[in-house]
DNA sequence: GCGTTGTATTGGAGCGCTCCAATGTTCTAT
DNA sequence: ATAGAACATTGGAGCGCTCCAATACAACGC
């Protein structure tokens, strides 16, 4: 920068101003600046301007699986909406491991963002009351409420309600749900699962199987429940991910979807959508929660609401080709009129 | 700062020691400054470090897409071989956005990032001329090669022959190429589907249609496919997303796969390997590409080899299901004895 | 010619840290 | 007892920028 004023024949002060481009400045002065700037290659430190503006116009995203597609789309809608309000967004990857989520979060605290959106992290309360009180912090698309925190999400519990009830309208009754583990959304959903069986008068029926939320650890509880002597007729699995992977192990244990089984999954992200997939899922409005994410974190910004503040977004059921009446349902209703 | 060193009854130089933690701190002191550290909630600031160390221990990851699973996996290598050499990971989103891109790599510029991994970015010569002598930059995941620059990719024109050989030994004839657009990998593929064509002696038959790199680009292109008198009997898809797309429409269209198309991706994410997309199609070692660029990067950071330097790893032919003999062609080989 | 308003430019302090050279302290060998 | 080494601690300059108050310079009315 030294060097850029001397070679413009200028003040350091005059530099900067031309590098922010701000209205008073000869138009003069401003060409042999940016020219001066042009020819040494000149780039502002971002770090220096940051520190002496004690300002980073920075919000910083976790996000907890980079493989997973529902939490791009997450990130596409945040970062359209910080960009427009003239944040830079810093994308940390969160590995689906707490650990290094809350390296992720410290990282961001030290880089002082200014705000933080937490994408399906898993975090504990208390991490978060910490986090909290550092930086504005939003939780998004996490079905576990952190007390005191800013959240967007959609609500999980109802979004599993409806598989439920979809199930149920079909006419399944032995209906399993594959838990989502350490996933933080695991246990709304599970919740919901639980409650939609309780007004299907299917309570006696619940039946939880820890799972996971990737593809692969699918593989193990589809054995373990096609090995039993009465299988159930349908699977409520606790993403789309897990369900893509149930439907190819009961592929290869040459179960029929859905007249054998039914499957319902999570998320409505595209692979749901693929047509020889055609898997029926609850949809979650991506974009709007990163968009409403950002609002959110500008407006504890801006002013600061007392409480925290909450979004919830409501869920759709999807239907689409892995649901079915069960097997002998047809000819159940056959022999009853 | 101030206030810790106040708190613990030291001088700041002793904090800065201790917060680097310094092995020539007695053991009371220290303890001391992280006790009083804690009760204030200090957090050292990153900005303020990295401006006085002149390091940043931090490489920017810029990926065109974060929908797109393969980038994901890619990340996943960058980061993993990152983290084991002590450098922090920043991610930027790209949005398939020339523009976005060019932006992103300006801003790690500005941040001072020690070295960049440009994850299928769309840069041209210039820019990558420019950037790259503003820091070490390695581009991964592009078949186009920019003078002068580190590259880590996988052989795209030789993976296209692969896929090209498959059908052609299949006895397909008219292969259609569904050409990645705006993509930095299209070109290569490109030419490889065109020097495939030529070795099979179907230079004449060589026919390329413009589409894109995502799911929704693949519709327009297979309606006019299969409008035409004569439709071909395989496709060649720039990447597995596309074709994912293009056999959705297919599917809309009751063109029944392979049987009467067959069908080709690349990439080998985990959407093609689900039972029932079952898709043939090219496979990229991901997470060694990520590695490699990593490691590509910390050699030119230590001593700076003079050339470029290139690694090219080598695709594999994935054959699933979505391809087969032509129609017509088990008749042929039925006459033949 | 004067003060006045306004715009364009500049010097310098300060952002929160690290690092170096210098100082203080303790221990050992003579 | 004392020089010397070894270790522990400190003051202060400096990283590259912004921002404020201060200054320089023009243009204007009277």
């Amino acid at each position: 920068m030294e060097d850029v004023a001397a070679r413009a024949k200028v003040s350091r002060a005059l530099v900067s101003l031309v590098m922010n481009d701000s209205p008073q400045v000869s138009d003069e002065k401003r060409r042999s600046v940016l020219a001066a700037a042009d020819e040494l290659g000149y780039r502002p430190n971002l770090m220096a301007r940051n520190l002496a503006q004690k300002r980073t116009h920075t919000v910083g995203v976790l996000v907890d699986d980079l493989r997973n597609p529902f939490f791009g789309e997450v990130v596409d809608g945040i970062d359209a909406e910080a960009t427009e309000h003239g944040f830079r967004v810093l994308i940390l990857n969160g590995h689906r491991d707490a650990r290094r989520e809350h390296e992720a979060v410290e990282t961001f605290l030290q880089l002082r963002v200014e705000g933080m959106a937490l994408v399906g992290a898993r975090l504990s309360d208390d991490d978060m009351a910490r986090f909290g009180s550092a930086a504005p912090c939003v939780v998004v698309a996490s079905g576990t409420v952190h007390p005191g925190t800013d959240t967007v999400a959609t609500d999980d519990r109802r979004g599993a309600e409806l598989a439920v009830e979809h199930l149920a309208s079909l006419g399944h009754r032995r209906i399993v749900h594959m838990d989502g583990g350490a996933n933080v959304s695991a246990a709304e959903r599970r919740r919901g699962y639980e409650s939609g069986m309780r007004s299907a008068g299917l309570a006696d029926l619940v039946d939880v199987r820890p799972a996971g939320d990737d593809e692969a650890d699918a593989l193990a509880v589809i054995d373990a429940l096609m090995a039993e002597d009465d299988p159930p007729t349908a699977i409520f699995a606790f993403n789309d991910l897990l369900a893509a992977g149930a439907l190819n192990r009961l592929d290869d244990a040459g179960v029929a979807v859905p007249d054998e089984m039914s499957l319902v999954g999570f998320d409505n992200t595209f692979i749901s959508a693929l047509r020889h997939l055609s898997l029926t899922t609850v949809n979650q409005p991506t974009l709007s929660m990163g968009r409403l994410a950002v609002r959110t974190l500008l407006q504890r910004l801006s002013d600061g609401a007392d409480g925290p503040i909450r979004h919830t977004l409501q869920p759709e059921m999807v239907v689409r080709s892995t649901t079915g009446p069960p097997r002998g349902a047809a000819l159940l209703s056959a022999t009853q009129p």
